[in-house]
RNA sequence: GCCGGGGUGGCGGAAUGGCAGACGCUACGGACUUAAAAUCCGUUGGGCUAAGCGCCCGUGAGGGUUCGAGUCCCUCCCCCGGCACCA
């Protein structure tokens, strides 16, 4: 028989497929619906590299199945395709990038068509299509007409050398990436989007979720929920106060001295009191150099400046304390100013050692001498006036209703979550559709007049003063005002990556509608989506910016659901041989085309499912991929051995029903490779027993076609069983069936394994015992002893106690 | 430091508290071949062994619960990922 030609067969296939549309989502919306969801890439230079495929064949097994289960399966692709490395390129070669970015795209679409994924290809979506981003725009100005979208001062990374604003991931060890210069912190008014004014739904609309429990985790921490007061101090001898927030208040007995943030504003309102204040300024400006980066490195060793003539009173006490300015308190959280209490914070403790401060315990149990006590399901409030001999519950409800009382305080929720800087200094992404005028302010541009576009420039690097190459654009900037008609200048900001990826899978569901950015149709019927599975590294930013956009859409009536998503997965990354993360400077990149090329993209697809965990890191390995392609060799020989039979054998029908069981349950929880080994030892099966009949070749050829599409439908085609493969519906299992009648059972002594018997299921534990006592192992292993206890479960075990 | 995920043969990995190592790879032996590749068959956790079965040890370390623990509980060590003084 003819050796199986992958390249003709997949390449034969693949057409077949497009020309028939057989991957093409039904209009038909009386069916229920399946919308698979993978993360759209962004198109770089470098193609498609073999880590790409697994979450994607991973989605298109399930999205297989599905289909021949009977929905309406909705899988779609499309470019995430705004992004700095077009960008840059764009200006070391001058090349447009929207040039290079088609390219790249045509590339990686191509490379993923060999691969033969059930993409719905009519549905392809770019994020730097205008018709596309026209919706973006669109949904920005939503936002600022809700006020959810605003100016502010925001420190930004600032290389001085290449005079350019640097995302964080541009920066490597302080540096910057191109140049090595150090990094600077500049600030710049920023567009901002007040993601903190949805915190507190996007953390309890976590439960209408099914979302893998550690993404789940990692969201409530990065919103960072935290329950406390807000308690106002008042500065001696002026009209001034320094507002806190705090989440003991019970410990405000023990608060000997304040700290605020180097930025905080009272440095400057109050600077003519202040004896020291060169000393501050020469703080405030070390501070200002330090990046995060340098913050985060250093071991936390804690520096600060007494601001001197300022005194602040302690409100339960009437003590007057001292004030500091410190970097160890930052201004974007909380009010930028704290009310320290060494007794009982690590961080207090440290600075008030390390300058000599009081430390007065308020809460008993520790040793305050040798670190700060930081308990609260223990200790006794002491030194606290009226909540002495209070718990920490008990005295932090107490206090904070008299705070309440006192009007000094009232109760506060904060969140670690930030708003969202969304103005990017770039020339490569969406722009802010916005004008201002000096008499109107900040004012939309008509919503007729979207997309705003890109205009055309010759040169892509940043201006001088680190504004966007869009600033030099003056025929561009210089507009007339929306409102009053007089001159204006457009913002030349243009939108973060993350904006195009907020809402792409909202526009899967009728992407070419000219009117809205879906219809309320499509969307009610698609949404949510059924199943997304990314990248473990988006499941903070990506998923939390897109939860909130469609939180937003969903209050202007846009969408139908509280939350986009109903299921949340994700894989694990592809490492190189060398067990590295595979990249160019490693040398240790696979190349999907070579494999493809090679072994064939069934072969791929089978070993990216077959090598390991779905949800961890794994090495490549080219050994493994042939082991992959030995055993599709041995399915194409199955057609030669064929019995005729329209029902399973004697022989392989238990085998057969525990395959459907345990394949069908496999594909839906992520696990493909126990899914394949169960395939294997189906097949292994097979050469036991001789051969394979025509029923059981059918059905193992159904529950192989989601891995390994392309061969199942060829041998489905020549060995004539009519129609095509994934025309056929999913292969049903009888429990029952399942079973087999006897089965070999573990025999223990003590809980050592002494023998095994063979036994009937539905054997009592009396004949269970006589088979177990005729075997001679076992009589040899109780010899001599006494029997006290039997323990039999039928199936599995039986274990016998001796003394 | 905090949060999350892990630690099982030479490797990737299996295992509702019930026969640890399924399945695949590698390696070794054999068949086929002039030969090699491919393919097929067999062996493959370590040790002991009278070669007959069998026995001992073994899932990062130590303790515990249980008739029985890779799996549950406690203490500790190490690795990977994320975050960075969050008041």
């Amino acid at each position: 028989m003819a050796r199986y030609n992958h390249q003709v067969v997949e390449k034969k296939w693949q057409k077949i497929w497009e020309e028939k549309g057989t991957f093409r989502t039904s209009s038909d919306y009386s069916r229920p619906k399946f919308y698979a969801l993978v993360e759209f890439p962004y198109p770089s230079g470098d193609g498609l590299h073999v880590g790409h495929p697994r979450p994607y064949t991973a989605l298109d097994v399930v999205a297989r199945k599905r289909r021949m289960e009977g929905y309406n399966v909705l899988f779609p692709m499309g470019w995430d395709a705004f992004g700095l490395p077009a960008e840059n390129y764009a200006i070391q070669t001058k090349i447009h990038p929207a040039v290079v970015t088609e390219r790249n795209i045509d590339r990686f679409r191509k490379q993923m068509q060999s691969l033969g994924f059930s993409f719905d290809w009519s549905r392809e979506v770019n994020t730097t299509d205008p018709n596309y981003f026209k919706w973006t725009q669109w949904i920005f100005l939503k936002l600022f007409e809700h006020g959810l979208a605003y100016k502010k001062e925001m420190p930004i990374n600032w290389c001085p050398r290449c005079k350019i604003g640097l995302a964080n991931e541009e920066v490597v060890d302080n540096g910057c990436e191109r140049c090595g210069h150090a990094v600077e912190t500049r600030v710049k008014n920023q567009w901002m989007l007040k993601i903190t004014a949805y915190a507190e739904r996007l953390i309890n609309d976590l439960d209408l979720v099914n979302y893998i429990e550690r993404a789940k985790i990692q969201q409530r921490h990065w919103i960072g929920r935290s329950e406390g007061a807000d308690v106002t101090f008042k500065i001696k001898d002026t009209q001034e106060t320094l507002t806190v927030f705090t989440t003991r208040p019970d410990t405000l007995f023990g608060a000997t001295y304040m700290v605020i943030s180097p930025e905080h504003p009272v440095l400057e309102t109050l600077k003519d009191r202040i004896g020291n204040i060169d000393a501050i300024s020469a703080y405030q400006e070390e501070a200002r150099k330090k990046s995060e980066f340098e913050r985060a490195e250093l071991n936390h060793e804690k520096t600060g400046v007494r601001v001197e003539g300022l005194m602040a009173i302690n409100p339960v006490n009437n003590k007057e304390i001292t004030i500091w300015v410190s970097d160890y308190v930052l201004m974007s959280y909380g009010t930028g100013a704290i009310m320290a209490v060494p007794g009982h914070d690590q961080r207090d403790w440290e600075f008030a050692t390390t300058f000599g401060l009081p430390i007065i315990e308020v809460v008993s149990g520790g040793d305050i001498s040798e670190a700060a006590y930081t308990q609260t399901d223990t200790g006794t409030m002491v030194n606290s006036g009226f909540l002495n001999g209070l718990d920490v519950d008990q005295a932090k409800a107490k206090i904070t209703a008299w705070l309440q009382e006192q009007g000094l305080g009232v109760p506060k929720v904060n969140y670690k979550l930030r708003d969202w800087v969304f103005s990017r200094q770039r020339y490569w992404g969406e722009p802010i559709p916005l004008v201002h005028c000096k008499s109107c302010g900040w004012v939309p541009i008509p919503e007729e007049e979207l997309p705003l576009r890109l205009p055309d420039v010759t040169n892509y690097e940043p201006t001088d003063t680190g504004e966007s190459p869009l600033a030099k654009i003056r025929d561009w900037v210089e507009t007339t005002c929306p409102s009053c008609g007089g001159a204006a200048e457009r913002e030349t900001d243009t939108m973060p990556q993350w904006a195009g990826s907020s809402w792409y899978f909202l526009r899967y569901t009728d992407p070419n509608n000219d009117q809205e950015l879906a219809s309320k149709k499509h969307l009610e019927y698609w949404m949510p989506v059924d199943w997304y599975n990314g990248g473990m590294e988006h499941t903070t930013l990506h998923l939390l910016y897109s939860r909130f956009w469609h939180k937003f859409l969903y209050d202007i009536g846009v969408v139908t659901e509280p939350e986009p998503y109903q299921k949340r997965t994700s894989h694990g990354m592809i490492l190189g041989e060398n067990n590295e993360k595979m990249s160019k400077s490693r040398g240790n990149v696979v190349n999907p085309d070579e494999v493809v090329e090679e072994y064939g993209a069934d072969t791929m697809r089978m070993y990216e499912m077959f090598i390991g965990d779905f949800e961890k890191s794994v090495p490549w390995s080219t050994d493994g991929v042939r082991g992959c392609k030995r055993f599709l060799d041995r399915v194409w020989k199955l057609k030669d051995t064929m019995q005729p039979g329209d029902t399973y054998s004697e022989a392989l029908e238990a085998k057969m029903h525990q395959t459907i069981k345990k394949v069908s349950h496999d594909y839906e929880s992520l696990k493909f490779n126990t899914a394949i080994a169960a395939l294997m030892t189906f097949l292994n099966d097979v050469h036991q027993v001789g051969s394979i009949n025509e029923a059981e070749m059918k059905t193992f050829l159904i529950l192989l076609n989601p891995v390994s599409p392309h061969l199942t439908e060829e041998l489905w085609e020549l060995l004539g069983f009519g129609g095509m493969l994934n025309e056929q519906s999913w292969p049903q299992y009888d429990e029952e069936k399942t079973i087999a009648q006897t089965i070999a059972i573990g025999v223990q002594v003590n809980g050592k394994l002494r023998g095994d018997v063979t036994v009937n299921l539905d054997d009592t534990q009396e004949v269970a015992r006589e088979k177990v006592m005729a075997n001679e192992n076992i009589q040899r292993a109780i010899e001599g002893k006494t029997v006290v206890k039997e323990i039999y479960v039928p199936g599995r075990i039986y274990n016998i106690v001796v003394k």
